[in-house]
DNA sequence: GTAATAACTTAGATTCATCTAACAAATATT
DNA sequence: AATATTTGTTAGATGAATCTAAGTTATTAC
């Protein structure tokens, strides 16, 4: 078993993965908020145990291994945001927070427990998609809203960069998942967009914001 | 904010309390599978916290302090375990071990939600009484069913030392909480008990074990 | 009431996860 | 290409929680 910072490490690595799967040791101890020696002493250990591929001053690549482990401590974390909305009646900008310290807990019946009593989902209430038993994310490939164009009409299926603020933004706007919106118009020099969804027929919504909502076309 | 660590001090202290709420190193020390020398650097630790007072050589009393936190610790056990069994389909015998990990969490939110789903209960699913949010115990006074005599009738309220075994044993002779019980005949040479409940005229229960029930007289 | 035993304390070591300071390598700037 | 900046590494310190070994105080047994 890792400990609770391991696993915090590897859910980082994961999480930072570009396409190459590779992350630099100052991207991770940035968003971990630890100073770069202890980063690297950390990733030392992880070669160790075979988690992360680990080469002076070249980047940091997550083994098979390393993957397969960070996929389950994200499965608990997401299984367990499911949970908290769907089970407890919290708010989807709510539930980071707790999930954050349940992911570390090592009671497989407990979480099996949720994912039975969620009958076995496969995204979280962010629309993230949960990983499998064995680790595995299944991708859905979703575009963000902001390099759709003008006359299209979307499907809201996921947020990315989950923050307290931004849902309570999306809350504000009542913008949900499932939500149909149509665009009507993107401005050039900003690339704000004017969508209309809901009753509402003309909403404008900034770059920032629509850059970081994921939709299906539809 | 107190450390894992302490929380399960305070925990251990606060149930070991005998009548005159002194605890002994040792006796921790052997509760907590932890030196003696660790336990005693801990508690210098901890009474500089004003959570304990500790003279050299003398027995180990819980602060005022020191029992509001530590009441709070087992509110957020007993809340658990009331919600893992009644919320989430859990038998008694499996809540304990996956309480004593979601105790430790830290999110005022989460406990208040169990507690509101469960309607704030007063009693944990093995009859324990939940600390109230002060921390403080309402001691419900109940009888060791090994203290009552042939000829009474009573109802099982709650069960001390809660160990899987234990509570599976139970659960094979079909008794639970609220069970009424006649008490038939006391065995002198063993203390061991002739009872009906149920349908069951005539079970026998050793002394070990009717010691581990507690009851109210009706 | 002394001796044996049990309980408690002190001292010093270890492991984990963190830090700061200083140095080295890679990258970016002009 | 030389220099400046950023990124990564090494070395050494710290605090938390644990241990073992050795010594001290209390308690129990005779």
């Amino acid at each position: 078993m890792h400990s609770y910072t391991e696993e915090n490490y590897l859910k980082a690595l994961f999480n930072l993965a570009n396409d190459k799967g590779e992350v630099s040791a100052n991207e991770l101890s940035k968003r971990l908020s630890i100073k770069m020696p202890t980063v690297n002493s950390m990733m030392k250990k992880l070669a160790e145990k075979k988690l992360v591929h680990y080469e002076s001053y070249k980047p940091l690549r997550l083994t098979e291994k390393g993957k397969k482990e960070a996929g389950l401590v994200i499965r608990k974390h997401r299984l367990t945001e499911m949970f908290l909305v769907q089970k407890m009646g919290f708010g989807w900008e709510q539930v980071h927070e707790i999930a954050e310290q349940i992911e570390h807990l090592h009671s497989p019946y407990f979480f099996e427990k949720m994912d039975e009593m969620l009958g076995y989902p496969t995204i979280d209430p962010h629309g993230s998609p949960i990983p499998d038993k064995t680790g595995k994310i299944d991708w859905v490939h979703y575009e963000k809203l902001s390099d759709c164009k003008a006359g299209e009409t979307v499907k809201l299926s996921a947020v990315i960069q989950t923050t307290d603020e931004f849902l309570k933004f999306l809350n504000s706007r009542e913008l949900h998942l499932g939500l149909k919106i149509k665009i009507k118009a993107v401005e050039k020099f900003d690339g704000s967009m004017l969508v209309a969804y809901n009753k509402k027929t003309a909403e404008s919504l900034s770059h920032t914001v629509s850059e970081r909502l994921l939709v299906k076309k539809l």
